[in-house]
DNA sequence: GACAGCGTGGAATGTATGTTCTATTCTTTG
DNA sequence: CAAAGAATAGAACATACATTCCACGCTGTC
């Protein structure tokens, strides 16, 4: 019997090598079941301090498991943190892979509606719902809302416009045509709120009018990618959804669920005004205010 | 400021830090950001060579973030790793589902991006593969694309024109921008292709150009919901996605990923021309054909 | 065009780590 | 009760590591 590659046969592993075991092997055995993630990060010093036993005694218990020694074991521990920290990509990958593929264009196929999925799961991940909520407050709150979006990210801005003029928002797709982009922006004043999505490689337009916006003391709710995108600084309430697993071949489904889930929080607060909102008032004297985001602790 | 303790603490460090970072700690940021469980496990060494930059690099970047060291930092990474992997996550997801008073914006978001995954499953049963193929024949066959779509299927029109324009394809997207609608559609001929998208309620306008687009010969791919929408019996090939689970709020998930894998189709097959496309002159002839289905039998 | 300041690359260094080895202790058996 | 064997503790060692330091190159400025 070889040496163990995953979590699973390591586990059955020790408890099949389990009664052959030295007390003391045994008892890290039990340690190492009880507290895996320990031994996932920890050197060898902590975890025998941990395990009450000697450093030495870990190689021994390593090499009973068929291991070369600690460091090769934990490379075990180390991989089943890397699986549980994504428990919807898993199943994803499980998925695709139970289906062959079948014809070329299948495949593609396949491989994109995969790929949305795990962009979904990492977008249920990396959104803050406080930060939804803020973005609808101030979208409620507002005068106007105007949404400005170019190139990949433009269709993000269409949904947003289409389904926000639905409900009874005065809402504004600053599309460029004409040129007029300039001057529709000048327009804007703070009691109205910017809503903005970029990606990569940003837009310099939109990066350029949600600074100027946010200058002007316009609330700015931003859709981008990463923390460090040129949006961020500027913007009152910023959606950073992270990059799928395949950045080459980047999709919309992920800030157009986004877009979709935030017209309709905006709508419930429009229909059920009492349900946690302020005073109509208060809520339109909200947006000036560049606290970041939302959702999270100030940084003092 | 001190250093920052946890993660998402860190992640507003970095973008708050990162204007005044040089190129390469702008470079390790990112990177940072993008492969978070690589600076959680890896070592300065493999860390620096998988990111391309010097390992003192790394340590200047941890500086430049208050930490007093790598090491210091490389804990953030870890505990973010150990949040996510414990039952930590799905505590929340408890406490989120069991009191949504709490975070009512979170179960917005659940609920849509659980949708979504459902409209995607939906997708993936639909689509047959021998349309996707036939349509990124016609598309390729083209002399020009002419994408139209309007309301809600508008941002879908704006994702085919805009990736169909990113490959070598002469494309157009035709907005109604000045009325000029009707003159646009008059232009196309039987070398072109129309591509569009509606769903209910289906926009006139739009099903009225594919009927006359049919009838002048010209090849028509549709994207819509039923197969029993007003652009089936027009269509050269239709995809019919059918409605997801919750059709009060449909979203625009689908078609946006079955236009993705469209363009993908389209762009594999015009970077590789002998991959099972016939002879360009063969491929321009077919589209006439009133046969509407590739994929499936005759019904006879 | 020279200089100052900063960012960068790469080697040097001291520490900490994994592993090995041996002396000691505990257990078991004759 | 004694002796042999295994298991263990702890030190010793070689390696790998994080960190520091210094020389070089680049950019912007006077």
């Amino acid at each position: 019997m070889s040496r163990a590659s995953s979590y699973d046969a390591l586990k059955d592993a020790i408890s099949e090598a389990y009664p052959t075991l030295s007390n003391q092997l045994q008892q890290i055995a039990r340690f190492a079941l009880e507290r895996p993630d320990e031994l996932a990060l920890g050197t060898v010093a902590t975890v025998a301090e941990s395990a009450a036993v000697q450093p030495s005694a870990l190689i021994r218990f390593a090499n009973a498991l068929q291991f070369g020694g600690f460091s090769e074991m934990q490379q075990v521990f180390r991989a089943r943190l890397l699986e549980r920290s994504s428990s919807y990509r898993e199943r994803i990958d499980a998925m695709r892979r139970h289906r062959p593929q079948l014809m070329p264009d299948a495949g593609v196929l396949h491989r994109f509606v995969g790929e949305a999925m795990a962009e979904l799961g990492h977008l249920e991940e990396n959104v803050h719902a406080a930060d939804l909520t803020a973005a609808a407050k101030l979208i409620c709150g507002a005068a106007r809302v105007h949404v400005l979006a170019q190139r990949r990210a433009f269709p993000v801005a269409c949904y947003l416009a289409y389904a926000l003029g639905q409900l009874e928002l005065k809402t504004q797709l600053l599309d460029g045509v004409g040129g007029m982009l300039g001057e529709t922006l000048r327009g804007i004043d703070a009691k109205d709120v910017l809503l903005v999505a970029s990606f990569q490689n940003y837009s310099p337009d939109v990066i350029e009018a949600a600074r100027s916006a946010h200058a002007r003391g316009v609330p700015v709710i931003a859709i981008t990618d990463s923390a460090v995108s040129p949006l961020t600084p500027t913007a009152t309430v910023c959606f950073e959804l992270g990059q799928g697993p395949n950045p080459a071949f980047r999709s919309l489904v992920a800030p157009l669920c986004l877009a979709q889930a935030l017209v309709v929080s905006a709508g419930q607060r429009l229909t059920e005004p009492r349900a946690g909102r302020a005073k109509p008032g208060a809520a339109k004297a909200v947006p000036a205010k560049p606290r970041r985001n939302a959702a999270r602790g100030d940084r003092s």
